[in-house]
RNA sequence: GCUGCCGUAGCUCAGCGGUAGAGCACCUCCUUGGUAAGGAGGAGGUCAUGGGUUCAAGUCCCAUCGGCAGCUCCA
């Protein structure tokens, strides 16, 4: 007999071999014996079962002593095991698209917002095929067929079993032998199909809820670009249909706020085939931009930093010295000049060093905090290219901050609560820190490094700051910290970041004459909050989706006389009192309509739109109009200049002017 | 870089073997209009580039360049 302990402190007993469905089922029905635990009669949805803590089938046998919970829809760990039965029934379909002994299966995981499975197939797929496919796994649910756990007794057995299945098998069969000798493999059956898979499964494909095939793209065997080209199939799963729509239409959303479609239809930027991968940057974007930098500056000044500019072009000595010759020379603009080799700089570090080795310093100097909106070269690969958030030339709102080592930590910690105030002024709360520690292949002692990994994690913990380990991560030259935020697609960008360098110092030789009058070695962090203007743009925008607040928007104010010639003179009248507010306004002299005319406005979702009639022209008025259609009435020229003022030096995300209650 | 898809007016797109189209934007004129599209007219494209097939090529084929999605990599 096994004990068997469910949630809600109740404990049964079976005989060993009994599976989670038989209790299931008994508790459902209350003829366990006993009153039922809260909530049973809901567990005949279990899709899985945890047993000791391990998910498993719900057809699975259990041993002895357990404990026993339901897998329930609305569980991750639900919502797993659905989408991985669906990457199984996809590949069924598939498998019967083209015919069983067609098809070359390779794996089938689920990722983040849903799954995918690889194929080879015999010929490319058309989008013509995805409905067809989605249609025959529609009817593989409908057959509902059973799902069978079976479990080969070694390896060999294992490739048997693979062998002797008509589908082809040349992964699996690769797969299986590089699983470790002992450990068990297990195949799930479903009908004519058999995947080799780990599992657990639903206990049927009819348990399957709602599935979309979304994509189609190109993927290599094991992610390696030197083996096999594959079909990959991407689809997503939920157990409720709204749930489905509701992703659907996020993804349409987010595709609207796309930055590379904001961009142009905002003006902001473009990319142009001359120069792919190097962004052109038009009136609008600067705008922001140059906000973007000022309010750095400000915020640095207050922190003690200084600033320099180096040189883009330096020769080759120098980046040999740096190591980016001999490490990072594939990434980088190589030129000559008067026959010696130069190069564009990737980086900001080097010059950085420069400006550090100008003149001995002092212990009294440091922490030396220098900070560079340097302009950066790298060579991608065109592939890798996209939008502004991967580009081959990039500013970077870098600084690097020379300390000794007993300052890394308040250092640190300055730069930690620094990136949190930049993006929380911005509302990007959804913010992911990685601590990435010593690799295998690195430089310094231990001793440093015991000091420097411990500098930064307690640097983050007395911020209060959650943070992900990501052991053997760290550069090879110090330990770093990373930063990531998620764009409106849900993708992880990685923005700021925060490293610590033991290597720079050596190569440059950089000083610092000591309390003891003694030279000593600082170390060097390097630390950038937007990452890349760029890329911190992109997402920006998608943030915002387009509509920034006052004080980044490349128009903060027009005015729109209701007749351009009745009210020319009260719209030049109220342009000047906002652009001597410094409010970026101008006023809409085009021969429209009124209702043209906003419509125009909040197309390029400027802020405010003030319009001035015969009203607002005898009174110096203008009626306020926000972004969002609210109408604040008239209000005096003045007031709202300074209402602006003040709203855009404050940075705020909301407007400054509202409807009084 | 690799695989697939795509490239027609400033933007969004239709046309898919038989003499280049629409909407918006732009220019001119009419209209002077009170909170998301007033009217009329006009200009604008060697259909990414270069080859090929064909009596005839945006349209079919090949190559190159660029874009997109993945793979890989990174701020």
């Amino acid at each position: 007999m096994s004990r068997i302990s469910l949630p809600g402190d109740r404990v049964v007993e079976r005989p060993a071999g009994t599976t989670a469905a038989q209790i299931f089922a008994e508790l459902v029905a209350e003829t366990a014996g006993g009153p039922a635990p809260a909530g049973a009669p809901a567990w005949k949805k279990a899709v899985a079962a945890k047993v000791n803590g391990e998910v498993v089938d719900v057809s699975r046998p259990i041993g002895g002593d357990a404990t026993l919970e339901p897998v329930l829809p609305g569980s991750p760990e639900a919502l797993e095991v659905l989408r991985h039965t669906s990457a199984h029934v996809l590949a069924q379909a598939v498998a019967r698209h083209f015919g069983l002994d067609q098809v070359e299966f390779a794996i089938g995981p689920v990722i983040e917002e849903g799954f995918f499975y690889d194929f080879d197939l015999p010929r490319q797929l058309v989008p013509e095929d995805l409905p067809k496919i989605e249609e025959l796994m529609e009817a593989i649910r409908r057959e509902n067929l059973p799902i069978v756990r079976i479990e080969a007794k070694d390896r060999e057995d294992a490739l048997a079993i693979v062998r002797a299945d008509r589908a082809k098998s040349k992964f699996k069969q690769e797969l299986i032998s590089s699983f470790p000798e002992g450990e068990t493999v297990s195949f799930y059956r479903q009908g004519e199909f058999t995947d080799l898979c780990r599992g657990p499964h639903l206990p049927s494909t009819g348990r399957l809820a709602s599935f979309k095939i979304m994509s189609i793209a190109g993927a290599y065997w094991r992610g390696d670009s030197k083996r096999e080209q594959l079909q990959r199939i991407y689809a997503t799963a939920f157990f409720e249909r709204d749930e489905l729509k509701a992703y659907v239409k996020r993804l349409e959303e987010a595709e609207k706020r796309d930055h590379r479609k904001v961009g142009v239809q905002l003006d902001l930027f473009r990319i142009l085939p001359e120069a792919p991968g190097f962004p052109l940057w038009m009136p609008n974007g600067t705008i922001v931009f140059n906000e973007l930098i000022t309010e750095m500056r400000r915020k640095l000044r207050r922190r003690d930093y200084v600033e320099a500019r180096t040189p883009h072009i330096m020769n080759a000595d120098l980046w040999k010295r740096s190591g980016h010759w001999a490490h990072y020379r594939q990434n980088m603009y190589v030129t000559q000049i008067e026959e010696r080799d130069f190069a564009v700089k990737p980086m900001n570090c080097p010059g950085a060093a420069l400006v550090f080795s100008q003149g001995l310093r002092s212990y009294r100097d440091l922490p030396f905090r220098l900070a560079e909106f340097g302009l950066c070269h790298r060579y991608e690969e065109s592939g890798a290219l996209s939008g502004m958030t991967r580009v081959r030339s990039f500013v970077q709102d870098d600084a690097h901050v020379f300390c000794t080592l007993d300052q890394v930590q308040l250092e640190i910690r300055g730069i930690l609560d620094l990136i949190h105030e930049v993006y929380g002024e911005l509302g990007m709360t959804e913010i992911e820190m990685f601590l990435a520690t010593r690799p295998a292949d690195r430089t310094g002692t231990d001793a440093m490094w015991d000091q420097a990994e411990g500098s930064l994690e307690q640097a983050l913990r007395s911020g209060g700051y959650q943070f992900k380990l990501n052991p053997g991560d760290g550069a090879f030259y110090g330990p770093k910290i990373d930063f990531k935020i998620k764009d409106a697609i849900g993708r992880g960008h990685q923005t700021a970041t925060c490293q610590l360098d033991f290597s720079l110092p050596e190569k440059f030789d950089l000083e610092y004459t000591g309390e003891d009058g003694t030279r000593k070695r600082p170390v060097v962090i390097h630390r950038a909050i937007y990452g890349s203007i760029e890329r911190f743009f992109a997402i920006l925008i998608e943030h915002f989706a387009g509509a920034f607040p006052l004080w980044l928007a490349p128009e903060q104010a027009i005015i729109v006389p209701v007749s351009e010639e009745r009210h020319a003179g009260a719209a030049a009248a109220a342009l000047k009192v906002l652009r001597d507010a410094d409010i970026r306004a101008s006023v809409d002299w085009s021969n429209e309509k009124l209702g043209k005319k906003i419509r125009n406005a909040s197309i390029r979702k400027v802020p405010y739109v003030l319009v001035i009639g015969d009203r607002e022209a005898e009174t110096s008025e203008v009626a306020v109009r926000l972004r969002d259609g609210t109408d604040l009435g008239a209000l005096p020229v003045a007031d709202v200049a300074a209402a602006l003022r003040a709203e855009a030096a404050s940075r705020s995300l909301t407007p400054g002017l509202r409807k009084n209650p």
